[in-house]
DNA sequence: CGCTCGATATTCT
DNA sequence: GAATATCGAGCGA
């Protein structure tokens, strides 16, 4: 329908993760007629490169878990954090790059609220998907995803969705190597009283330095 | 609010 | 054996 083209994944890893900010993830689950939609606009990305980013999955070459981040572009990429929680990437990477992925860290909800809730067990809005193990939780994300085609699944799919006012930048979370790159892109307005930036309350708590990465004009 | 810590699978040393 | 793209409970201020 009105998914991103395989195109939009066609560039720089880090270029993809920056222009994801403000996009509509769309997940269908199948189980009731009509099926239940959940959605949400992607708050918070991270970029993993290939042999030019040490803290990626990627970065010593292909294993069983991460083949996905080798393979065709715009496709799922789900793997087991820390024995305990699911994260959700889609692969992009220039045509230059032999892999790649943009980590979706957070989204603020939009449609099926109240099902993300019951998923998460929690009635906190900004608790819903602020982080990459709660956005799985919350839209029933899991290893069963694995290499969904997100410009063309039915049940698991990014479209448009509106321009963010400002998007920071920042070193990645929870990382210790490859913390020279400010690959985390982060929604955000413009405090015009401060004259300062604030991030999207939908983001994760975790706060580092910031960078203005992008203003709308 | 902020800090510490346990759970726990895959990969790396 | 150690590290890891995390989270929430428990505790102290």
């Amino acid at each position: 329908v009105d998914c991103l083209s395989r195109s939009f994944y066609a560039q720089p890893t880090e270029e993809v993760a920056k222009k994801l900010i403000g996009k509509k993830l769309v997940r269908v689950l199948e189980k009731r007629s009509p099926p239940n939609i959940l959605s949400g606009i992607i708050v918070e990305t991270e970029a993993y490169g290939s042999t030019n980013d040490e803290a990626s999955h990627a970065y010593n070459g292909p294993t069983e878990r991460n083949s996905i981040m080798f393979g065709e572009i715009g496709r799922v990429y789900v793997y087991l954090s820390y024995g305990n929680h699911f994260c959700f990437n889609v692969t992009a990477r220039s045509i230059d790059r032999h892999a790649g992925a943009v980590l979706i860290r957070a989204i603020q909800p939009l449609e099926g609220l109240f099902t993300m809730m019951r998923f998460r067990k929690t009635v906190d809005p900004y608790l819903v998907a602020s982080g990459p193990g709660r956005l799985t939780q919350a839209l029933n994300i899991n290893l069963t995803s694995n290499g969904l085609d997100v410009t063309r699944s039915k049940i698991l799919l990014i479209k448009n969705g509106i321009s963010p006012p400002v998007i920071l930048g920042s070193s990645r979370v929870g990382v210790s190597r490859g913390m020279n790159k400010q690959w985390r892109y982060v929604f955000a307005y413009w405090d015009g009283i401060k004259n300062l930036p604030y991030a999207s309350r939908y983001a994760s708590k975790w706060r580092g330095t910031f960078a203005v990465a992008s203003i709308k004009t």
